[in-house]
DNA sequence: ATGGACAGCTGTGTATACACTGATGCTGTC
DNA sequence: GACAGCATCAGTGTATACACAGCTGTCCAT
């Protein structure tokens, strides 16, 4: 692996984890001793990080971008019409039997949710294979780059609002509706099963992120 | 100016111009020498146009990325879903005045259009106040985002449309409708007047590239 | 004659040294 | 005491040197 990827990875990982707090300057000295590369392949890592956003290189060094409330809002408005786009072209263009797989694994999920950790992490896993499902189907590389970039963003929010049980059931049901439509090819619904869980999920963020508002950065 | 912003400029620059065809491999010592900047501001450079999809770094040397009828079809895919959007929130959003002015000015265009080039400079400027106009109403930098990174593929594409009068009047009239749509405060309206007009759009690239279909690979 | 292996070369990945810029703090003068 | 100017320094921007990997061409062996 290069030490840029190394550099990349780690430094990625760390302000998705919320290991590094938004407004943190990334001093190439300092970030390339700790994580044991040159300042070189660092400077590739801060540049591919600004480039998806997650830090910006205004003036003196690279600082990690701040997610604010408005954020989430502007990001789910965002990603309400990538994915409800994508929704309705893999309804028109996926495999139906790839989705009726998906779904009726999504309509199992609640006993994997139930289950414990190591059993939450499939669950994880099941989602992922769902978006990777979509992201084929579409045959838009335009669109599934643009999503990707999303996606990077979700994931920090995700960190914020801890899913519990209820909520990750409940997500699995709007999965699994979405998966359905899709493989009904019905683009409409497809596209409406997306807007209606992306809005349960923004509520979810919201009201989890308004009764913890300070939690990750004291 | 930095020498990796000189690099960036000229690379982008000559890929957007067709001077650097598609699937020339960018070396990094042969355009190093070229732009007179150090491999170290070359290298971030080439990465920056990589993140942005204008070339591929893959295996050995990062080369140019093709464009090709598929990716016409793809590229406007997301551009109607974005730029409807954008429209819509516009309408929802933006300021009446702004637009209302706007749409004068486009109504007038056609004298601009008939005017030669000096002019017609003037026309690509007012379109670019339109853009522009938009993506500050409608408030979302994510979204934002997402279309610059899209508007700079389409800027290649338009290379090989060579736009006649005839079609840049037709432009102007659409532009004008979405303008009065915005202004109106009409999202559905705003939406469907891009829409229209990203679809004559299209028509008009893909029957240019049909008739002059090697005209910038030979 | 053909196949495999080794050497050389081309080109990328990384490290480090140097230059320049912007800021901050100190000192001198008004 | 305050402000202006200069010096020092921290930190980024750039260049270059070095290491390593992949490919290619040639030579030797079968």
């Amino acid at each position: 692996m290069r030490a840029s990827d190394k550099a990349y990875a780690a430094l990625r990982e760390d302000i998705v984890e919320w290991r590094l707090a938004p407004g943190t300057v990334l001093a190439e000295v300092e970030q390339s001793e700790r994580l044991g590369v040159s300042r070189t392949p660092l400077r590739e890592a801060l540049g591919r990080l600004t480039a998806e956003g997650l830090t910006t290189a205004g003036g003196r060094g690279v600082v990690v971008t701040d997610i604010s409330l408005e954020d989430i809002d502007e990001l789910f408005e965002l990603r309400e019409t990538l994915e409800g786009k994508a929704a309705a072209l893999a309804a028109r263009r996926g495999d139906a039997a790839t989705f009726e797989r998906l779904q009726r694994e999504l309509l199992d999920a609640p006993g994997l949710i139930a289950g414990g950790k190591p059993a939450l992490h499939d669950y994880y896993e099941l989602v992922g294979r769902l978006d990777a499902a979509i992201d084929a189907a579409i045959s838009n590389s335009y669109l599934a780059q643009a999503m990707r970039s999303l996606r990077v963003h979700l994931v920090r929010i995700r960190r914020l609002a801890a899913d519990d049980a209820c909520r990750l059931t409940a997500a699995a049901a709007e999965h699994a509706a979405i998966a359905e439509a899709i493989a009904a090819g019905n683009p409409k619904l497809a596209e409406a099963a997306t807007v209606i869980h992306l809005h349960r999920s923004l509520s979810h963020v919201k009201a989890a992120h308004a009764s913890h508002p300070k939690e990750h950065h004291g």
